[in-house]
DNA sequence: ACTCCACAGGAATTGAGGGGTG
DNA sequence: CACCCCTCAATTCCTGTGGAGT
């Protein structure tokens, strides 16, 4: 006896629908990839690059027209003799600050040219600026740097005015440096120096999100590689693109829904043995519960606390509660945890984390003389799911079954569930 | 129209932890 | 080893704010 089978009557392949899957074709961007390669076209002549600006929001095809066109490119450049190309691609997902994006860039470089990493801190920032001119230097050529999620980067943009223009400062000599940055906040450009908007943004390409038929023919093209013929009603796929064009205009959201809906139509059978509407609905709630159960899982323990502190006052429906009557409850949970505890002031920077991850809601409201001005909170997640995330976190584990008892004894918790 | 409350939240600072060089 | 650099959470200090009450 096994638990593993290859059987499976919805799916000939997932692959189609993993994050790491590269489409070959990208119909539906046609437009935006004329514009882009219009933009890049100089540096086939070899011309010194422009510095690029892409917007739109997420899922949308930046990156992929991204890799899609660089790889052409340097196909096409290799041809000449004359043009040498080098592109390097860095998702700032985790970088703050321009130093961070300067060491990680180095170990791009050093990579390439099979050198050993450096370490990502430690050096004086002008070092590490110098090092990262002498391995572009070395390297030699066109350089294209790619920052994807460049509005990560929030501490400063100094390494945003010095890429470009590092040539015109003598501090490289033998390469020409440009700049593709990718972003999905449209206010990013704002926030940075006027020198560095004049400087970096010699083209800005839009990405605009996804319609319903563009979504629909995308779906389209990867079921009929995952799936089987005659798996899925024919209303699935136009479903699954009206909720993603109404909600992000991603395709990354509506071939999530398609790929989960697969899922549960496999691994399901109640609603039936192909994919249908249900399925399709019931794929939406499941992922966006498993985002929220994830966001609050993977929160720190202080975020833990502070959490625990919300569901306990509304166990005892005390919420919408006042910080400061939060924060009681919050030192009495973490005398009992025995865990440090926090100043008020810090652990309103954790309430307003939550808040801002939804899983929170937070009001501000005023009284005038008599209470002042004071932030509101309440939970804005199932009580249950706050419960299941929080079980699963550290430290604060063994309080939930305490918990779990009082919400049954109140009847407020749906015990059908579980 | 003006006051005044109680807190929100910005700014500066600290301290611990990652690492470097000589 | 002594001394330096960057980062980030947390603390400390303090200014800003909006409307009920006068």
């Amino acid at each position: 006896m096994t638990r593993f089978s290859r059987e499976d009557p919805i799916f000939r392949t997932e692959r189609p629908f993993r994050e790491d899957y590269e489409p070959t074709t990208l119909h539906e961007r046609e437009d935006e990839l004329d514009e882009y390669a219009d933009a890049l076209n100089p540096i086939i002549k070899g011309d010194p690059p422009k510095n690029i600006f892409i917007y739109g929001k997420a899922g949308v095809g930046k990156t992929v027209a991204t890799k899609h066109l660089l790889s052409d490119l340097k196909e096409q450049a290799d041809k000449y003799n004359d043009v040498s190309l080098s592109a390097f691609h860095l998702s700032c997902r985790h970088l703050t600050s321009s130093y961070q994006v300067a060491a990680h860039l180095i170990n791009k470089i050093r990579d390439q040219l099979g050198k050993d990493s450096i370490p990502i801190t430690g050096y004086p920032t002008q070092k590490l600026y110098d090092m990262l001119f002498d391995s572009m230097d070395e390297i030699g050529g066109t350089i294209l740097i790619v920052l994807d999620e460049i509005d990560h980067i929030t501490k400063d943009d100094d390494i945003l005015y010095s890429i470009p223009r590092a040539t015109a400062n003598g501090d490289v000599s033998n390469c020409e440096p440009g700049i593709i940055g990718i972003s999905n906040d449209f206010k990013f450009q704002e926030s940075l120096s006027p020198e560095v908007q004049d400087t970096l943004c010699d083209e800005q390409l839009n990405f605009a999100p996804y319609i319903p038929s563009q979504l629909r023919s995308i779906l389209k093209r990867r079921s009929e590689k995952a799936f089987f013929d005659d798996v899925m009603d024919e209303a699935v796929i136009p479903q699954c693109a009206a909720i993603a064009a109404k909600d992000t205009g991603s395709a990354r959201q509506a071939l999530r829904l398609l790929y989960k809906a697969g899922e549960l139509a496999r691994d399901d059978n109640s609603l039936g043995d192909t994919i249908s509407n249900e399925h399709v609905t019931a794929a939406q709630t499941k992922l966006e519960q498993n985002k929220l159960l994830d966001g609050m899982r993977t929160l720190t323990t202080y975020g833990h606390i502070v959490l625990c502190s919300l569901v306990q006052l509304t166990l005892e429906s005390k919420t919408p509660a006042k910080t400061k009557d939060i924060y009681e409850t919050y030192l009495s949970i973490s005398e009992t945890l025995d865990v440090k505890t926090l100043t008020k002031r810090r652990m309103t920077d954790h309430l307003q984390e939550l808040a801002r991850h939804g899983f929170l809601d937070r009001e501000i409201k005023n009284s005038g003389s008599v209470e002042g001005r004071y932030a509101l909170y309440k939970l804005n997640v199932d009580l249950e799911l706050a419960l299941d995330a929080l079980e699963q976190a550290d430290k604060v584990s063994n309080l939930i079954a305490g918990y779990r008892a009082t919400a049954e004894d109140r009847g407020i918790l749906d015990t059908t569930r579980r």
